[in-house]
DNA sequence: GCCCAGGTGTTTC
DNA sequence: GAAACACATGGG
């Protein structure tokens, strides 16, 4: 087990699960509205994300047709809490016209197949895709993020400037076993979210760690 | 005032 | 490819 030495990136999810306990992600209440935080979400802090969705819940915006239908600075306007709101009206309109187009192939197509197809859309990168992906349509992709990259580089695990695709297929070969590869995926990238959030943050507080005994930087922050 | 936040596109070398 | 830069609000 992962009491004594290093973590593996199958133990420290059993690890982080016992610490938090299921997270019940993602935040949203439809597939739609996933991907519109998604969007929303990037490089920005949630609790912003999440005034900018009430906004377009109280525009009764919260839809592809309507996003669409309104114009780009009035839509940037409501996007204004979240950040880059000039650039996600503009991004956020790229998505709808997409769904507008696909959205009913979308249980047809293969995961590859539509993976490529968001990563052609403007404004959606790796992440978003990802995020999208797993959480939106329930496919099996797993989701590294900064977060990702600093929690298992202070273990040991990765150096951190790997490419997304090298560390997503490393995490998700190691979890390709799992029964329901889905649901551990979401899982996982939701916990480490967690644990970033209140305890391996730039500054780590590696004191209130469940993953210190593994973790070599424990040491960075011990005084 | 400064750092940070669930990235991505563009430009440049 | 990869490094540098723009994009912007809100909390600690």
């Amino acid at each position: 087990m992962a009491g004594r030495g290093r973590y593996t990136i199958a133990t420290a999810y059993t690890a982080l699960l016992r610490c938090w306990g299921p997270q019940h992600w993602w935040p949203g209440d439809t597939p739609f509205e996933i991907m519109v935080g998604a969007v929303l979400t990037q490089n920005t802090a949630w609790t912003n994300v999440e005034r900018a969705i009430a906004n377009l819940k109280r525009h009764r915006a919260l839809s592809a047709r309507a996003i669409l239908a309104v114009p780009a600075d009035t839509l940037a306007e409501w996007l204004r809490p979240s950040g880059y709101f000039n650039v996600k009206a503009k991004r956020l309109k790229a998505l709808c016209a997409w769904y507008r187009d696909n959205a009913r192939r979308i249980r047809y197509m293969d995961t590859v197949e539509l993976r490529h197809a968001l990563l052609a859309v403007h404004g959606i990168g790796p992440e978003t895709a990802d995020d999208i992906l797993l959480y939106a349509w329930e496919r099996p992709v797993f989701v590294i993020d900064a977060y990702t990259r600093r929690l298992f580089s202070r273990l040991g695990i990765i150096d951190g400037d790997e490419s997304y695709e090298t560390l997503r297929g490393l995490f998700e070969n190691r979890l390709r076993r799992r029964r329901d590869r889905v649901a551990v995926f979401n899982e996982y990238h939701a916990l480490i979210v967690r644990h970033a959030k209140d305890v391996c943050r730039p500054r780590p507080r590696c004191e209130q760690c469940c993953l210190r005994r593994g973790c070599p930087s424990r040491v960075a922050s011990s005084e």
